[in-house]
DNA sequence: ACGACAGACTT
DNA sequence: AAGTACATGAAG
């Protein structure tokens, strides 16, 4: 790494910058011991000193995580890394698959990266000093340990919401990376979270600034009675349906210290499982793992002077890619409000129902149970009522889903597709220009500028300038 | 594309 | 005494 970087780690693990956090780790050499740049311990001397972009690569030094800081509680950098080299593709895949629960067969990663597995290990070992394997076992790892620390579930039970297969095998890459046993770790510190009643609570983590007001009024118009809620105005409510567990989390922000307060809830009958998915599932609905700092640079760079920017925003994600592209469907030409009608209409008719806690939850609806569906109880035209049929057809009919394959069924365009690849992916380069909100504000904004060029070439480069941030620059839009 | 080898994983 | 929970060696 280049000098003038290691003078802005310097700086900002001496301030205990929490914008950095997860960016990168600081390896102190005379120690063993890397840490994040919060790290409340005494800073080391920068000559005993080494700088990592991330913690598999520390590790591979042969230095252990800190037991203070505890770098596996960092915020993630996001797999969207916005160029498209090969290996952040295979980044963002093997992030995907970590986040849906899908085992990862790396020879079938390779051949959709159009490559061999010799050569992405090739690649890995080059950029990260590991292999791809290590680089999973050690993410796996940095889980289990966050959930050593941070609930008192059995280390059977963390083992497979980690993704381990074999509690033997576990046992033994932990030991190995980590240099203690899963119970010594646990017992070396104290669990701050006790469990609650029939779920468990995690603390997750994000890089100021959060815009929390902003986010807050977001999902709350867009909120559908009994899927979402708000307790006391402020704590967000969701509810989450995956084959074994079912239940809700109920997310809490705790702007004080930088991340949220987030319980899981099962219900009776379903277990307590698919932890990590979870955790990837709020980390994405709340938009945890955007770096705001370096988006909003590049963003200030891209608009009009006149055009204010507000600070911490994020793009809030659904709870699924199915869910968003079927929010996507329901916005087309109407109102907010409109949309959200329906869309509840839709959930509640073709969602189903269970009680936690007393508390009745309701999921999103299964495309099994939609693609069929009349649908006649939504005031909407039979073309858009055909469109939910047609993808809900789609995402039963196919394992993997391509959102893009969505654009050749009739009912969705370019403008649907790209909704559901902003929230339901996660997607931050989409630019919504065709969106009738973005085109108001932006030709008000054209107007404004005493710029010269024609209303096209103003709104095309800032497209450009904005890149590959395009779907913070929608967001901002809508804000303005 | 190959064999040798390391390491992942199971019982 | 049986059952549960965790860690680990040997071998393939």
């Amino acid at each position: 790494m280049e000098s003038n970087q290691n003078e802005i780690y310097l700086r900002a693990r001496l301030a205990r910058d929490p914008r950095f956090d997860g960016l990168f780790f600081t390896g102190v050499k005379s120690t063993g011991i890397y840490c994040r740049s919060i790290c409340p311990a005494p800073p080391a001397h920068e000559e005993n000193v080494e700088y990592f972009k991330t913690a598999i690569a520390a590790a591979n030094a042969g230095l252990r995580p800190c037991l203070r800081c505890r770098p596996d509680s960092a915020p993630q950098s996001p797999a969207w890394l916005g160029t498209q080299t090969t290996l952040n593709r295979a980044i963002a895949l093997i992030e995907e698959a970590f986040s849906t629960g899908e085992s990862i067969d790396l020879e079938a990663l390779s051949d959709r990266l159009g490559i061999t597995a010799r050569y992405l290990r090739q690649l890995f070992k080059k950029y990260l000093g590991t292999s791809p394997k290590q680089y999973i076992i050690y993410k796996k790892l940095l889980f289990a340990k966050k959930l050593l620390h941070e609930t008192n579930l059995g280390i059977t039970h963390i083992a497979l919401n980690a993704g381990f297969e074999s509690v033997r095998n576990f046992n033994h890459q932990f030991q190995t990376q980590l240099g203690l046993t899963p119970t010594q770790t646990r017992t070396r510190t104290q669990n701050e979270a006790a469990s609650t009643e029939n779920g468990l609570t995690l603390f997750l983590n994000y890089r100021p600034p959060y815009n929390w007001d902003k986010m807050r009024g977001f999902l709350q118009t867009r909120a559908v009675e009994e899927m979402e809620w708000f307790d006391d105005d402020v704590i967000y409510n969701k509810t989450f349906c995956f084959e074994e567990s079912r239940g809700y989390f109920s997310a809490q922000h705790m702007p004080e210290k930088n991340g949220f307060k987030v319980s899981f809830y099962f219900a009776e009958g379903s277990q307590v499982k698919n932890l990590y998915q979870l955790n990837s599932l709020v980390r994405r609905i709340l938009d945890l793992d955007a770096n705001i700092e370096q988006i909003e640079d590049t963003l200030k760079n891209a608009i009009p002077e006149e055009m204010e920017l507000k600070s911490g925003l994020r793009v809030s994600g659904a709870g699924s890619d199915f869910e968003a592209i079927n929010r996507a469907i329901l916005g087309q030409q109407v109102s907010i409000t409109q949309a959200v009608k329906l869309l509840s209409k839709l959930v509640h008719e073709y969602g189903e129902a269970e009680f936690v806690n007393g508390v009745k939850l309701r999921f999103f609806p299964h495309p099994h149970s939609l693609q069929e569906a009349s649908i006649d109880i939504l005031k909407m035209p039979g073309a858009r009522k055909q469109a939910i049929r047609n993808v809900a057809e789609y995402f039963t009919n196919n394992k993997r889903v391509n959102l893009d394959d969505c654009l050749s069924l009739k009912g969705i365009g370019p403008w649907t597709v790209d909704y559901a690849k902003m929230r339901g992916l996660g997607n931050p380069n989409i630019f919504l220009a065709t969106d009738l909100v973005v085109k108001n504000k932006l030709k008000a904004l054209h107007e404004q500028s005493d710029t010269k060029q024609s209303f096209d070439d103003f709104f095309e480069i800032m497209k450009q300038d904005a890149q590959p941030w395009c779907s913070y620059l929608t967001f901002q839009l809508w804000h303005l």
